[in-house]
DNA sequence: CATGAATGAGGGTTCATTCAT
DNA sequence: GATGAATGAACCCTCATTCAT
């Protein structure tokens, strides 16, 4: 069998082939991130990606269609990785809630995708569609699963009582505030480092501490 | 009743030069937190603020130099209200807490400025200059006013020690979050209604349960 | 008699008003042979001549009226001088050459009026009127003095016979070619410095030596 | 007869690509000859040239790279041209010098490169560097080259002394003028037709002639 | 008369999109 | 499939002209 695939480690075409949509996704997504969508030009997403500008129409519509591409693409591990979460630690609340704030970090936010949650606030009103696909294959299954866990730690009496619509958001909104903060700030500007897991530990500490049911109260 | 003012409602030519930076850069804010920057025509804040395209060239040399200017002027009353909040409650640091959370919104994230966080935060890295100037002016002031919260109740006893460096941080990412939501999914999709008051009292319960000191810990 | 007019050399308000308009076409000139009509600002020109925008059009309708004028003013002298030449030396052919050709520098190539033929030259297309205008008031005048005193020194025998329709022209270069020099590359590049009364002594001597007739030639 | 060239007229792309910085400088020169730099616009020259605005782009940076362009281009086969001649008629002065004149006209006064000379003096002061570059390959060797005619002419006894300086200059001013005549007010006003030919022959027979050693002088 | 703020048409430049190769 | 030259609509910015003061 003559012709057989080289052990090296370029790509056969047919791999290639298959493989640009996301090498071109993946480029959009880090300019899109970095200068806003506007501002990328379709010259650089296609030079990142080292093809010519041509070539993005093969795969892509248009730059709208890339960027939905992109958020599509970027929405699907999250939902994955998201589901198993609740089965694991099932009967343990403080365990679930603590692997979620750190899961989602780790798998989400400190990965190439973490620059979604600014790049899809900052288009939001310009992409209603998008965001509206955003808000219901991400956001609103991030919340029920967030309002899950402190349903079940109120219920097993580990959680106080709380505003579940309110506190769901208020919860999320530090981890959001770290992957922004690492997408705009902390790119640009001479900032100490702030060190993720110090981060993470000490929301997780004030958190579990401002949940901690009351003594003497009925749950 | 010779050369009285006249009744008619017209600003005076003298009186609108006067008043005109202000207008442009308010419609060039609103324009930029719905579109941002890039998106953004100079015919559209002409229009928005009742002039024509070249009059925006009277008083701003560039496109540029208006963002600059807009984040300049949106910069300055946060400033003067914040230096007056940390003499008023000076030995009551729960109190300090609530009126600073409660005051950011009231005086910031819920006016018209309340979409600097998130246009600075989608151009930072475009005008790493302004950013600069952003975060030295706005967010390390705050930050340093927070860690004085906090210390002044760890002193006190009120609250428990933390990590300061990361906890003002944490205690600063609701609010932004608010702010950052109202201007872009709260605008774009069919979102539930949320209570602002409702949240950030759920929010300053949280914090100050998370923040209570372990009774027998040494502060 | 109170409010006499004062002894300074401020002019008076009348003087001033009566010489504006020779003010602004001054200062327009300038500019004009500088930088060209179209490159030329009307900013510029106001703010050299020490006036305002709207000022201009106190006195011209348009750019285009200003043009015009700077012209116009810029000839009259040229024409007055002309005149006068012939007269004077009527029966000294080679000293009428003389004079005319200094004379020319004198009067016009080395003052501030030396700068139209290249603005002339330059603009000849874009107004054609004007164009037509200078012609008929300037040029063809010169060239039909230039005729009258070769065909005098022919009629002396002091000048050889020569086609006066070309020579005409081939005598006036040198002297539009120091006054264009002047305008261009003497002022943005470093030239070494070259004497008008050098150059012209040098053109005077060749020019009259090549107009000298050939001894046993029948004029 | 397969895949022979096709027998349109039309050429290939790759074809086009090589031609085209020639054609939208030629398009550009006639364009800046005839209204001037400022007074041309990027539509007008693209039309001229028969293709769109952006394609101008695609070739050169500006409008001020164009230009820098379009002067670089014409200089070079007169640099090329002009050294031959030096070479051909090396121990005969006046034919060296009737060469010169005649040539000068043919090779570049008389085709489409005739404008530069009006161009550049019109642009120099708005183009500095331009007009260095110019200065130093154009200029200053056409000078030198004049000058070597002059010396040798009066080396071998058939020219008289002049100064060199100042004659260079003075003959290289007819074909300058004849050249600026030609687009300035040939073109825009009714002016009798001046034949070039008979201009040129009256030009040298004056020069010559304004040259001859006068007899009994040493040279 | 004089000013200079305001206008808006028009120019240089960019860039998403197309299409011949 | 892949390219990149070409397009032209649209943007930022300029500046001649107007007009209320």
């Amino acid at each position: 069998m003559a012709k057989s695939a080289p052990a090296t480690a370029r790509p056969t075409r047919r791999r290639r082939k298959e493989a640009r949509p996301q090498e071109l996704t993946a480029a959009a997504l880090s300019l899109f991130v970095e200068k806003g969508f506007a501002a990328t030009r379709l010259d650089e997403i296609a030079a990142r990606a080292g093809v010519s500008k041509g070539t993005l129409y093969l795969y892509f519509d248009s730059k709208d269609a890339l960027f939905l591409a992109v958020i599509r693409e970027g929405v699907l591990p999250v939902l994955e990785e998201g589901r198993k979460l609740l089965t694991i630690y099932a009967d343990d609340p403080v365990r679930m809630l603590r692997e979620y704030l750190f899961g989602w970090w780790a798998l989400f936010g400190s990965t190439e995708l973490g620059g979604i949650p600014k790049l899809m606030t900052s288009e939001a009103q310009n992409f209603p569609e998008v965001a509206d696909y955003y808000l219901k294959q991400v956001i609103q299954p991030g919340k029920a699963m967030m309002r899950e866990i402190l349903e079940r730690g109120v219920a097993k009496g580990v959680f106080r009582r709380v505003n579940t619509e309110t506190t769901t958001h208020i919860l999320m909104a530090p981890l959001l505030h770290l992957a922004l903060w690492r997408h705009s700030f902390a790119v640009c500007c001479q900032v100490p480092d702030m060190d993720p897991q110090l981060y993470l530990e000490s929301f997780f500490d004030l958190v579990l501490k401002g949940l901690n049911p009351v003594p003497g109260e009925v749950a």
